[in-house]
DNA sequence: AATGAATGAGAGTTCATTCAT
DNA sequence: TATGAATGAACTCTCATTCAT
């Protein structure tokens, strides 16, 4: 259990090593063995300082957790037009999970446990991500200059924003089979982030003076949900 | 004990019971014992009907894609104006992952084996999605009526749809974590579901003469990809 | 167990097929599935003709032995000269296990199982070889000619000559590699044959009078037996 | 329970143990819980130390070949006239068979397997047996001192000399059957071995100017090799 | 005489975890 | 803090054999 102490850069290879191995396997199909392996040190020390493979996997979450939390909270938008703030919200997340495959992989493996391990983490639950506010604020400025339409919940842009991104990079390997394209070569990543970004600002923006986020449709089409 | 009770039907409960099996833990976290329980056969008939765990999984990701594939092929969207027709295809996507978690888990699954197995599949590999060419039509129809904006990649588009629906129900459980709300109640699928067609709509209708998907963009917010 | 009947020529390449498998692997090697699907039959008829795997080996081990038997009792030697006829002894032995490597197989298996299944046969207990009185006339003609020493034991000499030819070809592979040379080419198997043959006629030539089979030999070096 | 007795002897335990379980049962025959059982060790420790069962096989493999190495260095027989150095090499090629009735198991079952894994181990490969140079010499010496007949092949003279003691101890039970005798009685080992020793050195004092090791032969029964 | 489906027993192997030092 | 040896539980898969027809 000890966490502080010594530097004991062990502690620190064993954590690198241990996001990769539970990122490619998830935790049930990652090998302590492979683990210790990997970060060169003797199996027997994850259980001293993690008590076991769960322990180990919680403490990797954690630290991806927290890493994207310190990502996040390094944006600064307030100098920006709304506009490009917003640009850059949805660049950021699409970078971000571009580069930090290890933290899509592990937030899906999570989700197929149910988000057991998460929601067990007293510091996962606490740390709020600070985009929703970022979201908010970004949509109350670009409301008020007439750019962006009003009643847009900002949870919802969070998740539509999430979800163009995350979706892409998390289910990359079946896109390319179905659209037989490789969508992780640059082009196709450059080609995706754009979209993203146009999409959302596409949505948003305002000529008009349009008031909900469904506009114009009938009530037919949109209410046979399951 | 029990030697015949239905003739072959024994591969069809087999896939159903390792359909769920495989959804709830995966390829590597499944357990052929209790794919055999759930399906009350004996264990061993797997391996006569399927060769092995990966021959079952593999029959199942087939069965799995071709469902959704003729579902999606029940789709007639030609007598309906274009608005209604990309609503429907927004809340048919929505609806089929929501009432098929199945899909959505072994599709997740597939990805972290780097889309192995799918690849391998020619039954998998041949049959395109017909989504693609009926949103293409549908997009066409709308431009031409005046109301979609010009300019938008169907394939892109289908990859945000998809995106804007699966991803939240694929991370259904870390976003209710996050938002500390359970995001599987039915207001929260409604309320996702009609976000989900409302933002698609929202951004195809703004069509105050933009040309392509990413209008007013300063170049700098929109380049920074990784 | 209903050994005769019709021709039933799935029965013949029932035992052709499991003579193969069994040299191949053994009767614990073979595979019940793999003689059937050589033989082409359905697995089932095994059981139906033979009562189970191992009464289907004991009909190949027969069936070897009565083949062998049938070969030596066509050995005509009476009208050669003794060295000729015991030359012609070598060499049909020699031919025979270089030729039916899965009669040699086959026994080499046997002995592994402490002949357990030779000895319960009544059929190969009963069938004697006709080579150890072949070899005893031929010894008594070259003695009374003068050409062969005497006091050779027929049996012990009967045990020498299949050792020279069958122990190289059943041990052919680590032969080979202790000697880096592949044993199973054909100027191998010839020069072999030579040597062996030559080895029996050189110890039984006689020119002088030596009476018994181990001349000149001090005590000392004979008698430190096991 | 036991958990540690002695710190590494396990390793020599799984040996012993393994030599005598694969010698009886051959590498597919031998089961693993067996050994384990013999030596009195957890079951995982052979994955542990030795891979898996083919490991533990080559192992023992490799064991037993350097263990036959070792004691054929030890012979020396410079100090011995040639024919009682002949007489000793065959004498302790027949006690160490009939002593090392493992040795003999392992070399059947392995050329059963092809020589799959003998010829894998750079050990074995390498390690050169020294009775053909031993062979060599004391042919020489002989043929100088004018008691052993010239152009005898030493390699060939080996592989005699192997056969004639081999082949009995190997094929001991379809013998015992075929002549209706225990074989393995100290009396018919005795005879045995006598007789192997005699035949060899009647073989090669055979010495009337006679030049190759076969002598006097009708090209006829010679060549009709298979 | 012939077949496809089904089964129970057990094989080799993997793996997280713990012991002793 | 660190290590090699050891272990029990479980898992995938194999295989001879039998059932029902």
């Amino acid at each position: 259990m000890k966490k502080q102490g010594q530097p004991a850069d062990s502690r620190e290879r064993l954590l690198t090593a241990a996001t990769v191995e539970f990122a490619k396997n998830g935790l049930l199909g990652a090998r302590v063995d492979a683990i210790a392996k990997l970060a060169k040190i003797n199996k027997q020390l994850i259980y001293y300082h993690f008590g076991d493979k769960q322990g180990l996997y919680l403490a990797v979450l954690e630290h991806v957790y927290a890493d994207i939390r310190i990502k996040e909270r390094a944006l600064h938008l307030a100098d920006s037009d709304p506009e490009t703030a917003m640009a850059r919200l949805v660049g950021f997340s699409f970078d971000y999970v571009s580069q930090n495959r290890e933290f899509v992989r592990l937030l899906t493996n999570e989700n197929i446990l149910k988000a057991r391990n998460a929601r067990r983490s007293k510091l996962i639950r606490r740390t709020r991500s600070p985009l929703v506010q970022l979201i908010e604020e970004t949509l109350r400025r670009g409301v008020k200059a007439g750019v962006f339409r009003k009643g847009v919940d900002p949870v919802q842009l969070y998740i539509s924003m999430a979800g163009l991104c995350f979706f892409y990079i998390a289910n990359i390997h079946t896109l390319s089979v179905l659209f037989e394209r490789d969508m992780q070569e640059q082009a196709a990543l450059r080609e995706r982030r754009g979209h993203a970004i146009g999409f959302v600002l596409g949505f948003l923006t305002n000529t008009d003076a349009k008031a909900a986020s469904s506009p114009r449709l009938s009530r037919r089409s949109q209410c046979r949900s399951g």
